[in-house]
RNA sequence: GCUCGAGUGGUGGAAUCGGUAGACACGCGGGACUUAAAAUCCCGUGACCAUUGCGGUUGUGCGGGUUCAAGUCCCGCCUCGAGUACCA
């Protein structure tokens, strides 16, 4: 009987899914395992082959987990909200829910086909409202709370209140958008409105004028990591600062909780080193300065107090709330020219231009504290208004940003710290954080450590000042000016934002009759009809990100149909967090950043169970595309001025030897040898690249008949074959429809079988890395089924023996196994493959078809290849199936092999374990050491525990 | 610029704790079976030298170092990739 997969496949798929073999639920008397997938945006362009990788190298450690007794929670959904859905229904009119559907069942049918073993009653779609009613309950909560520095936890907004009743801002440490100062009677004293715009500081969702990141060519706001560049991640398309009245969340407020959280998470050293750096901890002082003739004081942020006497100037931010405070009447003229400059600049040219220096006067000066000197402040766009207080101090001689601005507009530099080497700090500033103070008064001699300690000290005595913590990370902005997302579950009362009660959740998107902003330039929410809460409010007319509807699904999953809860208590007590977590490291700044932090805030809230929700995490890498090229030939008549096309497309081999060749004749005399006709009077040839489709090229070589048929255009084509074949060039790139190298797993699956494309992506390469998709090799595990179905096979029709094996039979198994399971614990999925194959190799040659050897190897096959497992598996007069989750035999007895003295390793290393001493060695052992004297002199009077030799040769010496 | 990671045959990659470098697979060469093809199986395959025979030399980006022993550890370079980008 042959492995015939298709058939195979199609029986246990339906087999899956007719008993529900995935499904599965709470059970106590098992111990649990999560794993999960980060879910996909459903594109319109369906699933291309590395798409799969995350979803199979999970599926597989899901499946182990079931073999080894775990109840498994498995689970798949789609992020279906977002910005392509959207722009089809602009460009078409067709509802973007329609789209998402239609590509949902696309993606669906693609995964059926591989065989995963998802329980499908679980699946969520955060365009659903049984769904965002909880992004939207989310969102009520995060409203209602506010973050309290001292608990380092949210707490509701109403016990804020109480506190400001009861004692005004004093003892109150909390996260805050302003600087508040308020006493109990002045708060009481506020109407109910007034009070409302003061909480609105503390939210942790919260409404203000924000300076965002607007894109004009999707007519949105975006956050930071959906901007990279100073360009749309999505689109490419240019991106301005605008200040504008928008929903952020206060993700800063768990800056820190996010930055320690990471030690305690087993995920990627470079991952938390991404998240790490996006985080930006930074350790200095905020120093207050006073301005000569005014009342205000200038707070800024600096990581370095110790050069404080170094300070020459300073520098706002040209969007700082201090410059209409601090421009003089004589510089207005000239600073309203600068700030308009600045604002018409987009974020790219801002960046581009990083290296021109601009700035403005503003006329006042501000006095250093510590010296009493009167320095200039001035405006630039080198001081981002986003970070620390958007206010600097500059010194110029340790600095090399302000020492370039200080050059510039002729502004003195002073040294302060002298690192022993002659310099001209006029010349180039001394950044480094080392050395010793020089004109610094007190600080004269003192270490960069101290000084910045004593200046630290001695602000906090004045007054002036005291040590601070700074982070990059900034609030997220949260709201976006488009149809496909969540509604804010929020109405507008006087002006002023209210939460929807909880009873009237979901608040369903409704439909509109265009997806286009309004002609006011408003979202086209504003477009539908009776979008107003009761009592006539109106409603929101911005929708949530995509990060809303993916920072908690996860949570979703453990309990999907429940009504009156995010998840039950019983279910989160049960799955409690995600063991395992699967998906690309572009994430590593936008979602897995937001999601810990929305799983912190449901964890201090009462409902996610832990406050990392994701303790083991890998990083699958990407899978590019792998082009193929065809050579046609062009020819010239005038020595290469003027060039025409060619049906003639010339086979690689020809191509390289024609274009290692430079003169002209030689090349078309090279042409002609190879049996190209030419024209008369050709004098010069040369070669056209172009793409061509890689479904129509194997291992290399064209399909030609397929290439004539491909496109109209190519019918007439003709080729200059080698030895009768047709070799394309190739090249890695990006896998796009555009560069026809897009490759599907359903025609894989069509050609091969979807165990043949689960084993082959796991083949590839360490899952981790990058690698192209590349089809030749892909017949190496192909046949490595077949020859594993052919050991139940041995005589055409299926039959095993019952006879004992051989113990070198025994030997491949259990080292089989044992290299199985440590590969699969440490996802090294690629040498698990080898193992297999390794194994299939040994048994043919043996010609084993022993029962007792083959039967376990079916288990250990089964979360590669599952289908091909089950038919086995029946076939060997099983009637359960070996996938399902009541069939836990991945145990110790399984794999405890130890009785085993073969003393072979799998590379074929000989170990002999020793006696305690060298003395008890055996007599070969001793003619070994002989052999080499070096090693037996080395060897004198130390205790060895284990020697591991080849012949001849000691490798390993392990002493006692 | 800063931070992190990686460089191994013709190709993808293995060597998981410092212990026979190149597992496994592709490709290539040779052979068996076959009227033939497909399929299958066997042998060879880093380079150089020697092949009448065991074999010898060299070899993991480059230059040093530690060690009985280095792809692996340390120092200094080169190249490539990723993240970030005026973060005070």
């Amino acid at each position: 009987m042959e492995y015939n997969f298709k058939e195979i496949e199609q029986k246990w798929q339906r087999y899956w899914q007719e008993n529900e073999t995935y499904r599965v639920e709470i059970d106590r008397e098992r111990p649990k395992y999560y794993v999960l997938d980060m879910f996909p945006y459903p594109s319109g362009a369906g699933l291309h082959v590395g798409h799969p990788l995350g979803y199979i190298a999970s599926d597989i450690y899901a499946r182990y987990k079931r073999l080894k007794g775990y109840n498994v929670l498995h689970p798949m959904g789609y992020d279906a909200y977002g910005l392509p859905a959207e722009q089809y229904a602009i460009r078409t009119g067709q509802h973007p829910a329609v789209t998402t559907a239609k590509n949902i069942d696309r993606y669906r049918e693609q995964m059926d086909k591989i065989g995963f073993s998802y329980d499908w009653r679980r699946e969520v779609r955060t365009c659903d409202p049984g769904y965002y009613k909880w992004t939207q309950w989310t969102f009520i909560q995060l409203f209602n709370s506010y973050y309290c520095r001292d608990e380092r936890r949210a707490r509701p907004v109403a016990e804020l209140a109480r506190h400001l009743a009861e004692r005004g801002t004093r003892g109150l440490n909390a996260a805050c958008s302003a600087k508040l100062s308020l006493a109990a009677d002045e708060w009481r004293a506020m109407t109910g409105r007034e009070q409302r715009e003061i909480l609105m500081n503390y939210r942790l969702a919260y409404l203000s004028d924000a300076l965002v990141n607007w894109c004009p060519r999707l007519g949105t706001v975006l956050a930071n990591d959906e901007v990279k560049e100073g360009l749309s991640v999505r689109g490419g398309y240019p991106v301005v600062q605008k200040k504008m009245r928008q929903w952020s969340l206060r993700v800063s407020a768990y800056a820190g909780r996010l930055l320690e959280g990471l030690e305690r998470v087993d995920w990627p050293e470079s991952l938390k080193e991404i998240q790490r750096n996006w985080i930006g901890k930074s350790r200095g002082a905020d120093l207050f300065f006073e301005v000569e003739g005014a009342a205000e004081r200038i707070e800024i942020f600096t990581t370095r107090p110790d050069t404080i006497f170094g300070v020459t100037f300073m520098v706002l931010a040209p969007e700082s709330p201090y410059v209409p405070l601090l421009t003089t009447p004589g510089q207005a003229a000239a600073v309203r020219e600068y700030l308009d400059r600045a604002a018409r600049r987009t974020e790219r040219e801002r960046q581009a231009e990083v290296k021109r220096v601009t700035g403005v006067f503003t006329g006042s000066r501000a006095v250093n504290p510590f010296t009493g000197e009167a320095i200039p402040v001035w405006i630039s766009d080198y001081v981002l208004s986003g970070y620390g207080t958007g206010a600097i101090m500059a010194v110029p001689a340790h600095d090399g940003r302000d020492h370039a601005f200080a050059r510039h507009f002729g502004l003195p530099v002073r040294q302060v710290i002298d690192d022993g080497q002659a310099r001209d700090v006029n010349e180039e500033s001394l950044d480094a954080k080392s050395g010793t103070l020089v004109n610094s008064g007190p600080l004269d001699g003192k270490g960069v450590e101290e000084a910045a300690r004593l200046v630290i000290e001695e602000a906090a005595r004045r007054g002036i000042g005291g040590e601070k913590i700074n982070y990059r990370l900034r609030d997220a902005i949260f709201s976006r000016q488009r149809y496909w997302g969540e509604p804010f579950p929020v109405y507008y009362k006087e002006g002023q934002p209210h939460a929807l009660d909880e009873s009237r959740l979901p608040l369903v998107l409704p439909d509109v009759d265009s997806y286009l902003p309004t002609e006011s330039g408003e979202p086209p929410l504003a477009r539908a009809a009776g979008w107003v809460a009761p009592g006539g409010y109106p409603l929101e007319v911005n929708t949530m990100p995509g990060v809303a509807g993916s920072s908690a699904y996860y949570l979703r999953y453990m309990d999907p149909r429940n009504d009156e809860a995010l998840a039950g208590d019983e279910a989160l007590d049960y799955w409690d967090s995600v063991d395992l977590y699967l998906g690309g490291a572009e994430h590593a700044t936008g979602h897995l950043i937001y999601a810990r932090f929305w799983n912190m805030f449901l964890h201090d809230i009462g409902v996610a169970r832990r406050p990392e929700p994701f303790k083991k995490l890998i990083n699958q890498g990407m899978i590019q595309g792998r082009s193929s090229f065809v050579y046609r030939l062009l020819l010239s008549r005038d020595g290469g001025g003027t060039w025409e096309a060619t049906d003639l497309h010339v086979s690689l081999g020809i191509v390289r030897a024609v274009e290692a060749l430079a003169d002209p004749r030689e090349r078309v005399a090279r042409v002609v040898a190879a049996g190209g006709e030419l024209p008369p009077g050709v004098n010069a040839v040369s070669f056209q690249e172009a793409h061509v489709d890689v479904s129509l090229v194997k291992n290399d070589l064209l399909d030609t008949d397929g290439f004539k048929a491909w496109m109209p255009e190519l019918a007439d084509a003709r080729f200059l074959l080698e030895e009768g074949k047709y070799a394309c060039g190739h090249a890695i790139e990006k896998m796009s429809k555009s560069l026809f190298n897009v490759v599907n797993p359903d025609t894989v699956v069509e050609e091969y079988g979807a165990d043949t494309l689960r084993l082959y992506e796991m083949f590839l390469g360490p899952l981790e890395a990058s690698k192209p998709w590349d089809t030749r090799g892909i017949d190496g595990v192909h046949k490595f089924l077949r020859k594993f179905w052919r050991l139940f096979h041995a005589g055409g029709a299926f039959g095993v023996s019952d006879a004992a094996p051989a113990r070198e039979e025994l030997a491949t198994l259990h080292a089989t196994l044992k290299k199985v399971d440590k590969d699969i614990e440490n996802f090294s999925f690629n040498t698990a493959v080898a193992a297999f194959m390794i194994c299939a190799n040994e048994l043919t040659a043996a010609a084993c078809d022993k029962r007792q050897v083959l039967e376990p190897l079916v288990i250990a096959l089964a979360p590669f290849a599952p289908h091909v497992a089950e038919e086995l598996w029946q076939l060997l007069g099983h009637r359960e199936s070996v996938t399902g989750a009541s069939f836990p035999r991945w145990n110790d007895e399984f794999l405890s092999r130890d009785d085993f003295d073969y003393p072979v390793s799998f590379n074929g290393k000989v170990r002999f374990k020793l006696p305690a001493s060298l003395s008890a060695a055996t007599a070969e052992i001793e003619a070994s050491v002989t052999a080499a004297p070096a090693a037996a002199k080395w060897l004198e009077g130390k205790q060895v525990k284990k020697i591991i030799i080849v012949p001849g040769k000691i490798i390993n010496v392990v002493l006692g």
